[in-house]
DNA sequence: AAATGATTTGCAATATTGTTGCAATATTTT
DNA sequence: AAAATATTGCAACAATATTGCAAATCATTT
């Protein structure tokens, strides 16, 4: 209740309905959240465009960061503390399962370094494991893929 | 001329003459290609539909493989010939430049193993390194950006 | 609390990107 | 060369993304 209303301030942002609503999603979401998971949640009226741009607006802004996908979609997901504006400092590893189509941010595991050729000066890494996560393959499995 | 001809016969694909020119394509570019780059290429006039289809085929087919991004796209590149239908094999480091665009498969530099917690079973991993290229940071850059 | 100025939102119009069915064409097999 | 099979292009459609602008909301000042 009050939580989203000290990340907008933090931010510098104008504290929205719209921007108040979206980060509920967030956080009441179990993994990350793609453009059309907003758009289309049920209890929610928010224009596309206004989800566009909030989306942007966040990530300017170090409230959520970019997961990269091989679908033509950009996933996304609330970062930690410690980002800012410009610098994200969330270079952990994504999961995605194959089966109920969540994406998990975790958290503690690093993306480990890389020695890259000559040449080549890396500004930032990401690493996106795919494979299956313990719901899915415990024996009361989610009924029916999520996205 | 001929090596078209051959990877497609190898993946017992019918060769036709969008498939060499797509496959022509891949092999005179310097780095990855999204859908956009082979449907709007100057000398070229192939159906969108067609593109779709034989981008399609060639992953299925261990042809070429994708990339993930962050952009509402992706990107597709050759791969090496160890790859096999349904089953890639092509676990390296893919490098974006932030300047120039371009993409390289680092194929020299493997993804290195990462310990997941309790109950995330891996399949499969991609690791993108975003940075800056020789190129673009040489006395002589390129001109203008790629995409 | 009301007025002011700045920012954000929704709408409409448009552009771009992706999907599907089907007939015409091209390729492979016989 | 003919038959069988697979691919292509077109058309229609669906889904996704972008832009300008007026109305509404929010922050700041009085
Ligand atoms: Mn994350
Ligand atoms: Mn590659
Ligand atoms: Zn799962
Ligand atoms: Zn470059």
């Amino acid at each position: 209740m009050l939580q989203q209303f000290e990340i907008l301030k933090k931010a510098g942002l104008s504290v929205t309905e719209s921007r108040k609503t979206i980060l509920d999603l967030f956080f009441a979401a179990q993994g990350a959240l793609a453009h059309a998971d907003i758009e289309k949640h049920s209890s929610i009226n928010i224009d596309r465009v206004t989800v566009y741009r909030t989306l942007q607006t966040f990530v300017e802004n170090g409230i959520i960061h970019q997961i990269p996908t091989t679908d033509n979609t950009i996933l996304y997901a609330l970062c930690k503390d410690s980002c800012e504006a410009g610098h994200h400092h969330d270079e952990h590893v994504h999961f995605i399962c194959v089966v109920c189509n969540k994406t998990n941010c975790l958290d503690d595991v690093m993306v480990p370094m890389v020695k890259l050729p000559n040449g080549f000066l890396p500004i930032q890494t990401a690493m996106i494991v795919k494979g299956t996560c313990i719901d899915c393959r415990s024996p009361h499995p989610q009924p029916f893929p999520q996205r």
